[in-house]
DNA sequence: GATTTTGCCTAATCGATTTAGGAAACTTAG
DNA sequence: CTAAGTTTCCTAAATCGATTAGGCAAAATC
């Protein structure tokens, strides 16, 4: 009998293009073994479970993510590194909706502890680099910029936008003028 | 036979509770079926099929939260009302995190016209009253304050600020803050 | 080339989803 | 009050996803 190949790593991919297509939540393991040509339970000698399976997807959507943030980002200072930051990742979850969906699948602690997650809170520290805040402030802005990105791009995605003027560029671009600003002016009256 | 006395809304009643309990992807025909001591055949007369009974869930959800939003509105303007309406949705989405979920499903088009969806957008319009601001500045801004309190209440629920100081409470009270000042100061340099 | 390890298979169980068709309980009209 | 009609719930059964056990053949190792 002709081996299929499978890999871990492999099965990740796959699992992540199959997301794109159909959408994270329909991801499924005899839905990934139709694409390799095997049964289901072949699946089971890389994968501990679905769960598990799903979290490696995940995990290889934070690692792209991250990736593409910083080089989005190599270079650039203050509201430059800013839009690139805020782009790069909008653009990740219109580009690969399913592998996003993955993104923010929740992972248990000590999976998470060994996931891109860190690279992306330093990136995000980054950023403000170019601003004038001190702690506790500088943590605060982290969490408001990771707020801000994930929300619109999850409203945006779930279509939140798209039926009404103005339309969502400029919204987008309105958000990053908005947020510079108030960076650059903090602290105010 | 007893009948066990099932309506629609008394399923999607009790689905909002165990949704609360078990977590919303955890809900399913046959645990509802439980609930009420019948086969989960019996369901299928009052719903049409397990989705429709999330989208049920979704809709309770929806509704309950603007109630909510509502009244925490009611004779304030300004930051009272940012503030008042900002707490009422997280506030709703710590006490009911099934529900919270439950309200970000994605509906098909003629459902969420059918929704609470309008009322949600019609009063963070309203907050907004409070403020000077004019289109399209206004709708930008709309999606700005929805964007940042889903996402915030998002990551907040997914565990993304408890790990470390400053507390989500401080910086909950520091994004208001900072949004208050924004809008306030509109239009800036 | 023999042995150990690994990859994939067959077979089977369990739980969720859904439909078909029947019987008992409510409702309503005569 | 009873007969007809409707609704509610049931039994039975098909389908599909998740998962495990155990076997055989292919790779890798010696």
């Amino acid at each position: 009998m002709a081996r299929a190949g499978l890999t871990t790593e492999r099965l990740a991919q796959a699992g992540a293009e199959l997301a794109d297509e159909v959408g994270f939540d329909k991801v499924t393991v005899p839905a990934l073994a139709r694409r390799f040509d095997v049964t289901t339970a072949s699946l089971y000698s890389h994968i501990k479970s679905s769960q598990d399976l799903k979290a490696k997807i995940a995990l290889l959507a934070l690692e792209e993510l991250a990736d593409r943030v910083a080089a989005a980002l190599a270079g650039r200072a203050g509201k430059d590194a800013l839009t690139a930051f805020a782009n790069a990742y909008r653009d990740y979850a219109r580009e690969h909706p399913g592998r996003y969906a993955a993104a923010q699948l929740r992972l248990d602690p000590e999976t998470a502890a060994a996931s891109a997650g860190g690279r992306h809170a330093q990136m995000t520290r980054a950023i403000l680099r170019g601003y004038d805040l001190t702690e506790p402030d500088r943590t605060h802005a982290v969490r408001m910029l990771g707020s801000i990105f994930h929300g619109y791009v999850s409203l945006e995605m779930a279509g939140g936008f798209s039926h009404s003027a103005p339309d969502s560029q400029e919204t987008w671009s309105w958000i990053l003028d908005s947020l510079d600003a108030q960076l650059r002016n903090w602290p105010r009256s």
